[in-house]
RNA sequence: GGGCCUGUAGCUCAGUCGGUAGAGCAGGCGGCUCUUAACCGCAAGGUCCAGGGUUCGAAUCCCUGCAGGCCCGCCA
């Protein structure tokens, strides 16, 4: 359509939230915003008659959802827009929106309010749509490729499967405490014993832990059990995944990025072994050969903090963050750590000392974890013993019921975990977790309460 | 947990040497015959994060606390 030109006929209705209030004489320009996108309201007194036109512009302020009837017109400058017969205030914003510059820039009120920040930063909604479009097209790739979606609890007596401090609540109705889950991996495998040959579970989990950039106490993760399958199976199912996620993203980037992060995520992945390239990083030799002592003491020259009672697979897997972990750039499997390091992975079929493991690394940062599953039950019922052995607070809960589901027979199996928020970090270029997280916990301001204004004190 | 930094109007920010609070935007009123952060004029708007201290006098200096950010250590 040509600038100054309206369209014959068709009247259109829209509705969005005013942006700003432009007014000129006998014009005024309200550009809209919905979640499809934005428009520019055109008022013009002599099209809608000069009361109207009045009366319009001195209840609208910017902030309002407004709903707008009238017919599609190109400006003189230029801007499609609407030529508006009519216009009403659907609803009242009664707190004014941020500066319409700057917009809100205040890193606590950002998160504070995110519903300001999201209809304020275009950024920060098309980062959580992203996310979301990211997520509906996990689950359609993996239920495509034949894996059930299940829920399992969050409650439970055993907080297992992870070593984590869980967060603590109480059971009324049975009159016993309770923990929330710190993982989904008990649950899952129950359910392969059960005859799910494919399941997986997108779920909160709680680590009562602190918070930083990488770091958040209730995160999403997805956990994945595949049956008669193994660790290279698993391993090819990440690379398809994520390479078609990357693809997803893409869409919510600028193209050159979304193309770099494609061509990152493009199979297959490099794949190095756990002890080769530590090993090969520190100049260490002979690392599974040391004694528990011996790797106190390099963990605690690595600069990690190490008490006399550190178990040896905290020390193995601290030596190499130390050395190894920020050199992954590309997407890489680290495969076959030592037994110490994983108590619910099945030994390695010809390396001894280790177990099928893999953990990916992409951007210096561990993003996957994956095993063929341990389904042996007296060696899992070992290896939980050995880690109550431990004088850690962090150590693998036992779970005796587990252990039991065991004996009736689990089939070999491959499994993965992986943190949602991590993923999408990654996928899209976030510097801290905060940013892909929708409502990241905050401390309680000074004097605030869930009390409404004026109203009674909460108990 | 350690270090550094930040907190002033609804929002974005100034505030000098310690002398008693400023701008822009938003909101109000008036103007403007197609704007793009529209523009012009007028008026209004403050628990200077909280508490204490120093001082004749504190947004400003000191102490304590609260909230947030960044870096480091730790859990994915």
């Amino acid at each position: 359509m040509a600038p100054g030109t309206t369209a014959d006929g068709d009247t259109r209705r829209v509705a969005g939230r005013v942006q700003v209030v432009r007014e000129v004489g006998e014009n005024a320009f309200l550009p809209i915003r919905d979640g499809t996108g934005q428009v520019q309201l055109h008022l013009r007194a002599p099209h809608m008659g000069e009361a109207s036109f009045r009366e319009a512009l001195a209840v609208i302020d910017g902030g309002d959802i407004v709903g707008a009837e009238g017919v599609p017109e190109r400006t003189r400058r230029g801007e499609p827009s609407l030529l508006v017969s009519s216009v009403s205030i659907l609803a009242k914003a009664l707190l004014p929106p941020p500066e319409k510059w700057h917009g809100l820039k205040d890193p606590e009120a950002r998160l504070r309010q995110r519903y300001v920040d999201l209809f304020t930063s275009p950024e920060t909604y098309q980062t959580f749509l992203a996310r979301s479009v990211i997520v509906r097209e996990l689950r359609r790739y993996l239920d495509d490729r034949g894996f059930y979606e299940v829920e399992t609890p969050v409650l439970g007596r055993v907080a297992s499967g992870a070593a984590a401090r869980p967060f603590l609540t109480h059971y009324n109705y049975l009159d016993e405490d309770y923990k929330l889950r710190i993982s989904l991996e008990l649950p899952l495998k129950r359910l392969i014993v059960g005859g799910f040959d494919g399941v997986y579970e997108i779920g909160k989990v709680f680590r009562n832990e602190d918070l930083d950039s990488t770091h958040i106490p209730e995160f999403t993760e997805v956990e994945l059990y595949w049956a008669y399958a193994d660790y290279e199976d698993v391993a090819r199912l990440i690379e398809g995944l994520f390479h078609h996620l990357a693809g997803v993203a893409g869409r919510f980037l600028p193209e050159e990025t979304g193309r770099a992060i494609l061509t990152d995520l493009t199979p297959p992945f490099g794949r190095i072994d756990f002890i080769e390239a530590l090993e090969r990083e520190s100049g260490l030799t002979h690392v599974l050969d040391r004694t528990p002592d011996e790797l106190r003491a390099l963990a605690r020259e690595a600069g990690a903090r190490i008490g006399p009672e550190t178990p040896p697979g905290t020390c193995l897997d601290k030596l190499f963050a130390h050395f190894v972990e920020a050199k992954l750039d590309q997407p890489t499997f680290v495969l076959d750590h030592p037994v110490a390091t994983t108590p619910l992975a099945h030994r390695h079929r010809s390396k001894p000392g280790r177990v099928e493991r893999f953990e990916l690394y992409y951007h210096g940062t561990e993003l996957v974890n994956a095993y063929s599953e341990l389904n042996d039950p007296d060696d899992q019922e070992a290896r939980f013993r050995e880690q109550l052995r431990e004088p850690v607070e962090e150590a693998y809960a036992y779970d005796s019921d587990f252990v039991e589901a065991m004996r009736y027979g689990m089939p070999p199996t491959g499994g993965l975990g992986f943190g949602i928020d991590r993923l999408v970090m990654a996928l899209l270029g976030a510097a801290s977790i905060k940013d892909v997280v929708l409502f990241p916990p905050t401390r309680a301001r000074a004097a605030e309460n869930s009390r409404p204004p004026n109203g009674p004190a909460p108990e």
